[in-house]
DNA sequence: CCGATTTTGACATTGCACTTGTCAAAATGA
DNA sequence: TCATTTTGACAAGTGCAATGTCAAAATCGG
């Protein structure tokens, strides 16, 4: 009983980490970003095109769950920076698929490489074992909380 | 090398779910908080006095790590709602300090009880070890990412 | 193949959660 | 006592979106 009280507000305590976890993350990404011209979520497209390969803005979107029109326009700004550009989509006429430039794959391999090496020095404190529970447990809580929303309470 | 990889990794993903736990968390309290006519950040008012105790807008901002004007913004909203209110700050006389009225704080202890039950809910699935170690990563994780932040890349 | 529905890019508007800047009164510290 | 700091109030601006609408194009059901 007591076990389970403490149990939860343990849990409380780590979910209202996360926006100072969030904060720190974006704060530390973004130093990576100066002189790039890029935003935290522009990164975050370059990142997803090197990780999953060229693909649509609605695609983009549904992947980043925000809204694709504002995709679109973090697209077209990356579209002019040059960092990705358009090729035909066989697929569907009006929707372009969109693959990083060489100038554009360069970019987000070094800024990974910076961000990697970061990761391994704070790494260096953590045993493998709870970095795995860590994450385990953060992938629960995000579920139980989408599960609970819009129902309940 | 490769394990030294695989944690670096792990981080990473840990890190970039920080976002998603963040939104999944404030929708979740966000339903709690319906016909309220209080915002989340409200509600953190409201359970740091609870928690804290009670003291002056420049208290609550510096714990929010929010800038003044703004807690002073919310705060005189939560006057007006009569969840809180004044008492003379014998330290200050322009400085007032706040204190949760009974409405208040019957408010507050019922919304946190009522998210106690969630998070008891969701600590079902987990170990209260596994728990205290992803609270012990990630506030290992915040304070990395802050002490790094500023200086380096 | 055709008509209805859906997808998509483009554009406009709006809202929220803040930050930044400034001022004057009051408080504090040397 | 006088310079500095703190505080509340107010004004303006910013960044990250959501929302709504339109028209062209694509897809789907029959």
């Amino acid at each position: 009983m007591h076990n389970v009280n403490m149990k939860a507000e343990q849990l409380h305590q780590l979910i209202w980490m996360s926006r100072p976890l969030m904060q720190a993350a974006e704060g530390c990404v973004e130093n990576g970003l100066t002189g790039t011209n890029l935003t935290v979520r522009m990164r975050a497209v370059l990142e997803i095109l090197h990780k999953y390969g060229e693909q649509t803005v609605p695609e983009l979107a549904a992947r980043l769950e925000i809204q694709r029109q504002y995709v679109q326009i973090m697209c077209n700004e990356t579209l002019t920076s040059g960092f990705i550009e358009q090729r035909p989509n066989p697929r569907h006429k009006r929707s372009p698929i969109l693959t990083l430039t060489n100038q554009g794959s360069a970019l987000i391999e070094d800024i990974l490489s910076k961000e990697m090496q970061i990761m391994q020095e704070m790494s260096e404190d953590l045993s493998t074992e709870d970095i795995a529970t860590a994450l385990k447990v953060i992938l629960s809580v995000v579920d139980g909380l989408k599960k609970r929303t819009g129902e309940r309470k």
